[in-house]
DNA sequence: CAGAATTGCATTTTT
DNA sequence: TGCAATTCTG
């Protein structure tokens, strides 16, 4: 089939309904006719303004032109994000080339994450750099786990002066490895406090990255770092660079520095590189992102890429977006944009007084329950906050008045210690050598604790066959009975293929039986277990189903009553973060005040309270027809149910500044009773009385 | 040496 | 508050 028959002849027609901009976005130089393609391109693209369909478009574009889609690869934020572009080109390529049905059946086997495509280069590449194809990977909490190991292996837990806790560690290593920076330079900028310990954390990491490497694990950092060293050898990088002819990013300001030098390594000319991002949604400084790449992007390739903008907003009402450009005007740095739109309806965005907490909540549901009655359903508005704990008091409403609601962000079902332990009984029998895990799986067995389980894993280490030995080692007495049992499953489901998921569900049944001596509630957390072995089932495998788990975690949980169907309407609820990408036609936005947006875990440097202001643009740029920001007057500071009272007094958030007022309008909830609005005089009478106040100190 | 009880401490966002 | 490190007990 030539090239020229794959074009079908109402090509133009599909194009038309792409504003120019975006057009030349779609159609910048695809390597018309097997011709190869040529130089970069940056796409600016404002909150609203078309970015995913548009490059949905382009790719559609190149597969039309003769691109196979098994040489394009599209990386993107989140496995969500990665279906629902298929989905998109799957779509366009059915209407504009209706005479190739096939089209229509198009896969894009090369999309989804930079770390889930890490990986899966990694296990391909595996034997070329000396890797086992084998590895398991720890997710933060893992990583975490083993530092600890590390930590105390290394002596450096009890010391005179507090050495920083495991989370710390990490943090410190993986911004220094994200950013490819040194220790040093990381630790005066961002960890001061930790200067002093800047050989002990040397050494600390040195010991945790042998232990990573004799323990066959890689960490999410190290999915990106064997990626950038294997690019970094000129030839690998070639072979690699050569498997795609076309490599597209999405969110691109949310990139770090070691995800550029990949993309770099691997097209070093550029040609076939194409980005997408806008950086004033630039929001994930903390884990290493840098709005530097997007700034900096053009001039990296002589000819500088292309630089495209789109600022034609289709989402939001006007007056919704002039107040999001204020908000951000008023940053420090970045691209200026004019989004603008033609969606002249609807009324100013409000900013809504309520006196605490409870009545945060009290006008939430109201409104909500409200809209519903209007004909908008549950799921076309959103909740959005800063952290997921915020939202505790809301759910506890939602629930009372058995309002439905699915939560993005915060705390994940994988997180759950019960739903841990499965995981591990999974990871440890994938891979042996994966310390943290054989730690945690021995430790739920009665009798056996860290002592027994740390000589154990000695033995299956030195052991060249993994679990086959585990029923002749040494157990105390006491667990001698649940030792033989627990070998006997061992060693039925470490078997080579054993079967799945039937294996699985051999492994739950098996946890089952000790949940209820591990948890009080145990009868609450079985259902998560059945809940897994429902997800573990649309899986091909265990290998599949804990490479995909631990680099997509299912990142909603919703209340007791399990995930709603998908027909279901519910409420979003959903962090700030996970927000991004989204658009709901009502957003509220919880707690506008000051220590909540901007958090006052960030109000060090200038760069971070940007990244704040950023994050209530994007909170802000993703509602449709309504936006509500509510200001609670008074904040508990215990953030459980306030048994204690105390609380503060919090102002506004300092992004909304008196002389942005006009953009929004403001009430209070619940409205004050009639005779303190009453008439003019009434009126006058309290501002007197606050003058009287005032007279009391002249 | 395992598991319970107690004390001390920190407290965001996530691949 | 709730979690993690530490001490106490059987």
């Amino acid at each position: 089939m030539t090239t020229a028959t794959r074009t079908p002849s109402d090509s133009r027609h599909w194009l038309d309904e792409l504003n120019p901009e975006q057009r030349a976005a779609v159609c910048h130089c695809i390597g018309e006719g097997g011709a190869p393609p040529s130089g970069p391109l940056l796409v600016i693209a404002g909150a609203g303004t078309g970015k995913t369909g548009t490059l949905a478009h382009r790719v559609a574009n190149l597969v039309i032109h003769g691109t196979d889609p098994s040489r394009i690869l599209l990386l993107t934020f989140s496995r969500r994000a990665a279906d629902e572009m298929g989905r998109r080109v799957r779509r366009i390529l059915a209407r504009a080339a209706a005479d190739h049905a096939w089209l229509a059946q198009v896969q894009l086997p090369w999309s989804g994450t930079f770390h889930a495509v890490g990986a899966r280069l990694l296990r391909d590449f595996a034997g070329r750099i000396g890797l086992d194809a084998g590895f398991t990977i720890h997710d933060r909490e893992d990583s975490a786990d083993l530092m600890n190991l590390a930590r105390h292996e290394a002596g450096l837990s009890a010391r005179e002066r507090r050495f920083p806790l495991k989370n710390t560690c990490l943090a410190i290593y993986s911004a220094a490895v994200n950013a490819r920076k040194p220790l040093h330079e990381v630790l005066r900028a961002s960890f001061p406090w930790c200067l002093e310990w800047e050989d002990e954390l040397k050494r600390l990491f040195r010991a945790y990255v042998e232990a990573k490497q004799t323990q066959q694990v890689l960490d999410y950092d190290d999915l990106l770092l064997y990626w950038a060293h294997m690019v970094a050898d000129p030839a690998l990088a070639a072979e690699l660079g050569g498997l795609f002819d076309h490599i597209l990013v999405d969110e691109y300001q949310d990139t770090n520095p070691l995800q550029a030098a990949i993309l770099l390594a691997m097209k070093p000319d550029g040609r076939g590189l194409a980005v997408v991002g806008d950086d004033a949604q630039s929001i994930y400084a903390f884990r290493g992102a840098t709005v530097r790449n997007i700034l900096d992007f053009p001039a990296q390739f002589d000819p500088p890429a292309e630089r495209i903008v789109l600022n034609r907003n289709y989402r939001s009402t006007r007056p919704i977006l002039e107040a999001a450009n204020a908000v951000i005007a008023m940053a420090g740095e970045g691209f200026a944009k004019n989004l603008w739109t033609a969606r002249e309806d609807g009324g100013r965005p409000r900013l809504v007084s309520v006196r605490d907490d409870a009545d945060q909540v009290g006008f939430i549901v109201a409104e909500v329950l409200a809209r519903r009655e209007q004909g908008m359903p549950l799921r076309q508005q959103a909740v959005l906050f800063r952290a997921a704990s915020h939202s505790a008091r809301l759910e506890m409403e939602l629930t009372r008045r058995n309002i439905p609601f699915v939560k993005f962000g915060g705390l994940k079902f994988l997180e759950a210690a019960h739903v841990k332990d499965v995981l591990a009984l999974l990871r440890w029998l994938e891979n042996p050598r994966d310390r943290v895990s054989g730690f945690r799986v021995l430790q739920l067995l009665a009798g056996i604790g860290p002592k027994t389980a740390a000589k154990v894993l000695d033995n299956v280490c030195a052991a060249h066959d993994g679990c086959a030995l585990l029923a002749e080692q040494p157990v105390p007495e006491a667990a001698r009975e649940a030792w033989r049992e627990f070998a006997v499953l061992a060693e039925t489901l470490s078997a080579a293929q054993a079967p799945w998921p039937a294996a699985f569900e051999a492994a739950c049944t098996w946890y089952l039986a000790q949940m209820p001596r591990l948890y009080e509630d145990a009868t609450v957390r079985q259902g998560d277990i059945e809940q897994l072995q429902r997800i573990a089932a649309t899986y091909p495998g265990r290998r599949a189903f804990l490479t995909e788990l631990t680099l997509d975690p299912p990142n909603a949980t919703s209340d007791e009553a399990g995930i709603p169907l998908r027909d279901e309407d519910y409420l979003i609820l959903s962090t700030m973060h996970s927000a991004k990408g989204q658009e709901w036609r009502a957003v509220t936005v919880l707690n506008a005040v000051d220590g909540c947006i901007p958090s006052d875990m960030a109000t060090g440097a200038e760069a971070e309270i940007d990244e704040e202001r950023r994050l209530l643009y994007v909170a802000m740029t993703r509602a449709r027809d309504s936006l509500d920001l509510v200001v609670p007057q008074r904040f508990y500071v215990t953030q459980q149910q306030g048994l204690g009272d105390r609380h503060v007094y919090a102002g506004r958030s300092r992004f909304i500044p008196n002389r942005l007022l006009p953009c929004f309008e403001q009430l209070s909830w619940p409205e004050p009773p009639p005779e303190l609005r009453g008439t003019p005089e009434s009126r006058q009478a309290a501002i007197d009385l606050a003058a009287k106040m005032r007279g009391m100190w002249d």
